[in-house]
RNA sequence: GGGACAUUAGCUCAGGCGGUAGAGCACUUGACUUUUAAUCAAGGUGUCCGGAGUUCGAGUCUCCGAUGUCUCACCA
């Protein structure tokens, strides 16, 4: 442990010694800045600029981390940037006086300070203050990046997120969109009277959906326990419970790879609503995008990447098979649960298929290769084949499919819909045939608990899932999933 | 997992055919009381991602590895 440190202070280039080098200085005249408890600053850059006319001359103090910084003798400028804005600081020796003005001196780059001072305006028409006092707050140890090109290197960007939102102003309004979409939902919701919940996030098996999950280990309990995949299961009890109408939103953990769309972790939103179905839940998808892009774009076209997308209700509807035969040419309904012909239209026009696909598993195939690229629009894709499909009811008139829908943005599913399978016993066979069907490197275990609920009873219910960052990306206008997240899952960094 | 590309000073980047490592910003010293990528003068800055090989000599060529970006595949 001493020897690390010891390395690192031996290891320090000119730059990074002589900042220690300020701070044992003051620490030697007992002003250590990190002594300081606290600053009352009574505006933020943002506020002064924003009602600059009243504040004109009088008294202000703020306080923010220097950004830029001109000495010109006996009088200086300098920039601080706080939490949402940057403003300029006019420092002048006759007002500081010579010792403060040569504190002020040797203050660097990436400090943080707290100014007393007035407002005026420059000669070349700039908002500033002209500063009456200033205090070190925090000396910064560490350089920050250059002031005209800031921090391009993506793997330091993620590794070292907060300097990544000193220095690159975009990224941090668009966390900022962020955090205005999570409340733009959480008020929508309430609006509807949802009720929003919390379920476990440690679960006893690794049940529902084709995920697989992160295994880990209760030390007291003496069992395997996995981080969640999915929500959909406790929701549906808390249905059970008589909770008529929920949602939550919280981390999944899915152990696949990753890429521009996919992050091992990811916040996913269910909502659940007794006594309704998949349309309820289509209109519910439809008026959550229009309600953020009212309150949170200001307008229904979203600009993404130079393409306009157009969130207005109501949004295209088309069947899986009226999709493939759109984009296909091929018209399942022509060969209906005729798995021979449907592995032969797979072999004429090149979809890759399983041996052991049916006719259900098929279409789903050609809809991915050749319709759901084409779906840039919102489209919703309903009466998905029931192979697929375990925790939807049937559709009626032809029960081989599903009262299930997805919809997609951008050639991109956003979100899952379901009227849900109430029926315990169709609902304990569909899950036996889909770990049957599955042969992955892990159990799938029966969720028994789950079945007992819906015989209790559930009644018949609308639910669907979102994929937040997905939708982020859309109305902040980002090509990666991780510039939607602050710390994006990352390889450690190899020490050589 | 496959392919392409990248990795050089704290940051952004140059480094022609293999011959002792470069610029700007930042930093230090000095000048400058309305500058704004401030300016002017002088100065210091390196595990060239790691390891091995070829060579008299490797930032540069070859191989192995690491991390990242893009992309294809897999995966709701």
């Amino acid at each position: 442990m001493d020897k690390i440190v010891e390395n690192t202070e031996t290891d320090l280039n000119e730059i990074l010694r002589i900042r220690r080098e300020k701070l044992e200085a003051l620490k030697q005249e007992g002003r250590n800045p990190f002594d300081i408890t606290r600053f009352d600053r009574e505006y933020t850059a943002k506020e002064i600029l924003d009602n600059f006319d009243s504040l004109q001359n009088k008294e202000v103090s703020l306080a923010g981390r220097i950004m830029a910084k001109r000495i010109m003798g006996k009088a200086s400028f300098c920039h601080i940037q706080d939490g949402l804005d940057r403003i300029q600081l006019y420092v002048r020796i006759d007002e500081l006086g010579e010792d403060t003005y040569s504190e002020f001196r040797k203050y660097d780059i990436g400090d943080i300070v707290g100014v007393t001072g007035f407002p005026f305006i420059t000669r070349m028409g700039e908002k500033s203050i002209r500063v009456k006092s200033i205090v070190l707050l925090t000396k910064s140890l560490q350089v920050l990046p250059e002031k005209f090109h800031g921090l391009k290197d993506m793997d330091l960007r993620y590794r070292q997120r907060y300097v990544d939102l000193i220095v690159n102003p975009d990224v941090k309004s668009v966390f900022i969109t962020r955090a205005n979409i999570m409340k733009a939902i959480r008020e929508f919701m309430h609006s509807l009277g949802y009720l929003e919940v919390e379920t476990p996030v440690l679960h006893n098996q690794a049940t529902n959906a084709n995920a697989r999950p992160f295994a880990t280990y209760h030390n007291t309990l003496n069992i395997d326990m996995y981080l969640r995949i999915e929500l959909e299961l406790h929701l549906k009890r808390l249905i059970v419970g008589g909770l008529d109408k929920i949602f939550e939103i919280g981390k999944v953990f899915r152990n696949e790879g990753m890429d521009t769309r996919h992050n091992p972790e990811f916040t996913l939103m269910e909502l659940y609503e007794a006594y309704a179905d998949m349309y309820t839940m289509m209109e519910r998808a439809e008026q959550i995008f229009c309600y953020i892009a009212d309150n949170v774009s200001g307008t229904r076209k979203i600009d993404y990447q130079g393409q306009i997308i157009n969130v207005e209700a109501p949004w295209r509807r088309l069947t899986m098979i009226e999709a493939v035969k759109e984009y296909s040419g091929v018209d399942f309904d022509s060969f209906t649960l005729d798995d021979a012909a449907a592995r032969a239209a797979a072999k004429k026009h090149n979809v890759r298929i399983e041996k052991h696909w049916n006719w259900g598993m098929i279409l789903n195939a050609f809809f991915e290769e050749y319709a759901e690229k084409n779906l840039i629009q919102p489209t919703f894709i309903y009466q998905y084949p029931i192979e697929i499909s375990p925790l939807a009811k049937r559709n009626k008139e032809k029960p081989h499919l599903t009262e299930r829908f997805e919809f997609f943005v951008l050639g991109n599913e956003m979100g899952n819909a379901f009227s849900e399978l109430n029926d315990p016993v169709d609902q304990r066979e569909r899950l036996i045939a889909q770990a049957k069907s599955k042969f992955g490197e892990y159990d799938f275990t029966i969720d028994d608990d789950f079945i007992n609920a819906l015989e209790v009873g559930m009644p018949p219910t609308g639910g669907m899932g979102l994929g937040l960052e997905r939708m982020i990306m859309l109305f902040t206008n980002s090509t990666s999933i991780r510039d939607v997240m602050f710390f994006p899952t990352m390889k450690p960094e190899s020490n050589g």
